[in-house]
DNA sequence: TTGTAAGCGTTATCAT
DNA sequence: ATGATAACGCTTACAA
């Protein structure tokens, strides 16, 4: 910057004023100005500007797995909503290890973002508390604040989980069970105490299967497992905690059995990804509005930012049953 | 930081040297200072140390689409890479338009990125072979640097096009037809000319349906088109640009036609991501090293990088076909 | 309308 | 092993 001035002739307090406009210069110094600096190829430092100025304008986003349709989707209302604010939004991927969703809020607390979207991957939000309390706006994405005091942007999962053993139980189903893990994610044991509460109001029991991580991979093997039972300990229904598992289940029904879909097994998901309608057998699956979620986040947490409020407010949308072949007709 | 020195009883470069490891420090002072950090809750600051020491520790990537599983995947390899050299990944969405890909450049340049991973939506590199010709390390994605002084990492686009429609004549089609674009794309362009010089060979006229944009949707809409075409015009074969507009065409052709999958029409895609496996009929695709292609960019940047080497060197990866049920047996 | 100059919070070079 | 201090490149009062 220094050179350019001395390029152009001037100070570098003009030079700062014309690339900010953050001041009145006469139109003759910006045209001299504009000059030096494409003769120069004079590029801003970020860094120093914010260090200077205080500011940094980007907001910092953890979700679970970027690999994910549903979180690509949060990511992408989140995003669209950042430049609407002409902000940068900064992603992580936790994997689902707090380790590694610990490593990225310490990198984000070192850019000092103006604020972070988070969606936890363990129990303790007292660390997400601990930074909220020194000033830094905490959203949670997805997850509700229990105790803790945080705003939070969720969708209603225990309703969704409700609303799939509905369907599944009006389809006549009489042996559901409901496949997926880790159970430390509050996503994950909501829909199935939901879904185990409606089962039990038509007096049914509902198996568990537990997996590991809510992946293609993960339903493909649970699914192996499950179509090699004997048929009276087999399910007639199942409904998978997103659509990642449901898709792979249904790959292992159909390499591994003859067993038809809907008629034979229900098969249910939750998300409803694109991918979902398009499956071998459409899949029947609980909408969420994924995009809509990040964006909501992004926009409360400028909102609360701008009030200057510390008043946390929880934010809860409503799922939707899309009702496909997979378990049409049983 | 000075005021964890005063509270510490020792200067701020001790702090410095303290949370840097950069210099030793005896173990009472390191407990003390330590003490000192948690006490006062702090962090240090990003802008600052990076402006001071010059270094960034980041990288940028621009892609057309990470709702697209394909970049997601570059996406995932590029973030694992710099995990490992203890990077940090700043990633763009450009959506295919020159503009908005303009703005992360911009932007990445301003936070004086380490180097840069680029997919470029339009024809004219000139921008960043300007980045490049300033210092800042370039690696094109997915791009061939053409007549540019660039490097790059690809997968041979017209080898693949050139693989399907072999695979789609060995199975006996008569009247193929390539669906896909924009053609300003060179990944289309390249594979509907492999496919299309593949074709001549045999004698056959390809037919080609241009789509807007790379997407479900896009498909969809294409396919509406197709499979109300008269028999005589209609193709005994498609070949979509990428899979997400077979899952699209897919759609289609159940939705709107009572055209058989693959006896009546067969389909290929391209990038072979996790769903293609489990659409309602399994599709055949071209698998392409997704997540390979963005490790390597990361590892060949940082290798010219460390070699301070102005070579310029294209890495080409070759793709491979994945038969399914889309297209076997006509 | 333009110039001057004091920091922003670090790192790194010298002394000590 | 520790301390003092000069930058890094910019923004922003304030003065001219």
């Amino acid at each position: 910057m220094r050179e350019v001035a001395a390029h152009a002739g001037v100070s570098v307090g003009t030079v700062s004023h014309v690339v900010n406009r953050s001041q009145k210069v006469s139109e003759d110094t910006i045209a001299k100005v504009s000059r030096s600096i494409d003769a120069l190829g004079f590029v801003r430092n970020a860094a120093a500007r914010q260090l200077r100025s205080g500011r940094s304008s980007s907001l910092g986003l953890v979700v679970l797995d970027t690999a994910n349709p549903f979180f690509a989707s949060v990511a992408h209302g989140a995003r669209e909503a950042c430049d609407e604010a002409g902000l940068s939004l900064l992603i992580g991927d936790s994997g689902t290890e707090e380790a590694r969703e610990s490593k990225y809020l310490d990198l984000f607390a070192e850019q000092r973002v103006n604020g972070l979207l988070v969606t936890p991957s363990g129990a303790d939000l007292s660390k997400l508390e601990g930074i909220a309390s020194r000033g830094t706006p905490v959203m949670l994405v997805d997850r509700e604040a229990g105790g803790y005091s945080l705003s939070s942007v969720t969708v209603d999962n225990a309703a969704g989980g409700r609303m799939a053993l509905d369907h599944l139980i009006a389809g006549g189903c009489a042996k559901p069970a409901f496949v997926g893990g880790p159970f430390t994610l509050p996503q994950v044991s909501d829909r199935a105490r939901g879904a185990r509460e409606r089962a039990a109001e038509s007096d049914l029991d509902m198996a568990v299967f537990e997996t590991g991580e809510l992946t293609i991979l993960a339903g493909r093997s649970i699914g192996e497992r499950i179509v090699s039972l004997p048929e009276e300990a087999r399910p007639d229904a199942v409904f998978c905690a997103n659509d990642l598992l449901a898709v792979g289940f249904m790959q292992a029904v159909i390499m591994f059995s003859a067993l038809r879909i809907p008629e034979d097994l229900a098969l249910i998901g939750y998300d409803d990804i694109d991918y979902a309608f398009s499956a071998i057998v459409p899949l029947t699956s609980i909408r969420q509005p994924a995009d809509l979620l990040g964006r909501t986040a992004v926009e409360s947490l400028l909102a609360e930012n701008a009030s200057g409020e510390q008043i946390h407010r929880d934010e809860k949308f409503t799922p939707e049953l899309v009702v496909r072949q997979s378990t049409r007709a049983v």
